[in-house]
DNA sequence: GCCAACGTTGGC
DNA sequence: GCCAACGTTGGC
């Protein structure tokens, strides 16, 4: 059977982490998710090849600010043993890992950030998880269909 | 910085 | 297992 393409829409504050700093950095462990249907997503769901909404919160213009792939299947979170980290879990066993990841990889930078309130305006993404009153996951389904209508409205085939 | 919405924790 | 208190997220 032929390998559904899947998407997601991860969030990541810019101080914290950034679309330029993915771009630098090339690939990226997704660390510091501490929630557990987050972290059930990225376990459970997602694929190597996978392509990713890279959207950028807490900042101004908050919204779409690149595309990435994963590119590594789930694996513990190696700071949540660290307990010099600030994702550091006490209550995580090196046997029975928490918290899992996966490996994000940079695809594109939007030559500008597609702002939320212009999705919410279109009323094709009115049913985006983003869009949802009250939505904070921070790693997020994309339906196909809101992929495309998302890259056709940043001038992406 | 504010605050609404949500998730987690812990006492009972 | 309920639920109040607390912490966090994230738009504004």
């Amino acid at each position: 059977m032929a390998k559904k393409q899947q998407y997601w829409l991860m969030k990541s504050e810019p101080g914290t982490y950034s679309i330029d700093d993915l771009k630098r950095d090339k690939k990226t462990m997704w660390e510091g998710v501490r929630n557990y249907q987050a972290r059930n997503i990225m376990r459970d769901e997602m694929k190597v090849g996978d392509q990713v909404l890279f959207y950028h919160s807490s900042t101004d213009p908050v919204g779409v600010a690149g595309i990435a792939e994963v590119c590594s299947e789930a694996y513990p979170d190696p700071h949540q043993f660290d307990k010099k980290s600030k994702y550091y879990d006490p209550k995580s066993k090196k046997e029975d890992p928490r918290w899992m990841l996966v490996d994000v990889k940079f695809v594109a930078k939007l030559d500008e950030v597609l702002p939320l309130p212009v999705i919410k305006a279109n009323p094709k993404l009115a049913d985006m998880k983003l869009v949802q009153k009250g939505m904070r996951l921070s790693v997020q389904p994309v339906t196909s269909k809101e992929w495309k209508e998302v890259m056709k409205m940043v001038g992406r085939k």
